[in-house]
DNA sequence: TCATAAAATTAGATAAGCCTAATTTTATAA
DNA sequence: TTATAAAATTAGGCTTATCTAATTTTATGA
């Protein structure tokens, strides 16, 4: 049996792919099987299989020194998944007249749809969106990442003004909570106080009135300070 | 165990209803499991086996009597996704630039994007078109199917004038001929000859020179007349 | 360092959608 | 009307992606 390297993926490793690179991103741990399981609500079970066919596959390394880790084709593989995702995003909200808070699930079934020219004939029609509506880069068709933001709410030093360049969770709860708040991307906020007790923030937004916050809502909200 | 009858459809199943709503407006004769099987490319067995799982889920009926027949439920689905076909089939072409022969096999996968106010945004977004590229028309959200052209081309009288109004097959093979012979929708046919010995046509194409293409061809292009 | 808890792995099942091969049913034509 | 061909069905398997339950390995903390 010869090894496919250039087999096409299925929809379940290519949303295996992703939830690995953005495991990798996202926190300095090394990426788990238990990790993988608790990202994608599968079984541990399940991603041990999954890990070995896409070892097969050479699209990750895994040793249990390093954890999981994208191999150079398992992360140009990724990368593309993430573009077309976020490229969809943008048709989504702008073309479509979406909202914030649904245009992610739906991204998540067209990311997967395989055609070669799509995803540049896509980034085209939108005019080479840099950022998808959640302040997150859109890759390029060569495969370079844009830096994203970094610097979180939570993150910023009591009497700062930012305004709000990007967020983390995408989950609809997420997201409506912030259109409640009136929170968009631009949207200026002043920490005004962080409560050591429990991480709470104290925050102005667009200059109204104080609202306080969790701090995992703040780790939520990347600002570009 | 019960019957789900609001069930949501796996990609697989919607495209059976597709294969057996076609084969049921396209000829005279009932639809066979061996038409379902030809028409999918699927063996006799599997066809079975999902005829058994439509038949469960109350989206067909089957008796050997009138062959396969939609529900009304089945055939309501089965437009609805028909539907959504061809919007993607103009998105595709009018917004991304895609030629007439690469869209349909997209379309099919778009086809299945699960989302309730995706194909009313899409067909606003479109500017509520009547006929998708390769003259089909586009079924209302109601359910409603405009009445699709019948006249082909090989059913014209010796001498007789019309437009191309829309192709039956879909193939790239087919619509690359076309575009090599400069027929698309609209162009002006005159239809000089039959030949009777095997039902060859000798036509004028836009004005020009004479030209002869087989009866397969002339029946797969339907006409204005 | 050693007992226990957590994580990883293996073993064995299941469901969907497909297959081939065998069998049964239905058509067709001599 | 009966032999044969075609179509339909059944039986049994395969693959992918999932699961639970059992086992093994690795961490962790007393």
């Amino acid at each position: 049996m010869q090894v496919q390297l250039n087999a096409m993926q299925t929809q379940t490793e290519e949303n295996y792919l992703k939830a690995i690179y953005r495991l990798g991103q996202e926190n300095t741990q090394k990426v788990t099987p238990k990790g993988i399981s608790d990202a994608l609500g599968n079984s541990a079970a399940s991603v041990v299989d999954m890990l070995r066919k896409l070892t097969e596959k050479q699209l990750i390394d895994y040793d249990k020194g390093k954890g999981v880790r994208l191999t150079a084709q398992g992360e140009k593989n990724a990368v593309l998944i993430i573009r077309r995702h976020r490229l969809w995003e943008v048709f989504l909200l702008q073309k479509l007249g979406y909202e914030w808070d649904q245009i992610h699930v739906i991204a998540e079934e067209l990311e997967h749809i395989k055609d070669d020219s799509l995803p540049d004939r896509l980034d085209k029609f939108l005019g080479f969106p840099e950022y998808d509506p959640h302040g997150d880069p859109i890759p390029k068709a060569n495969g370079k990442v844009p830096k994203s933001y970094s610097v979180t709410l939570a993150n910023l030093k009591e009497g700062k003004v930012c305004r709000v360049a990007a967020v983390r969770d995408t989950s609809s709860t997420f997201l409506q909570y912030l259109l409640k708040l009136e929170i968009g991307i631009g949207t200026p906020i002043q920490l005004i106080e962080k409560i050591s007790f429990d991480g709470s923030l104290v925050i102005s937004i667009g200059g109204k009135d104080k609202t306080t916050v969790s701090q995992k809502f703040g780790e939520n909200i990347l600002v570009d300070a």
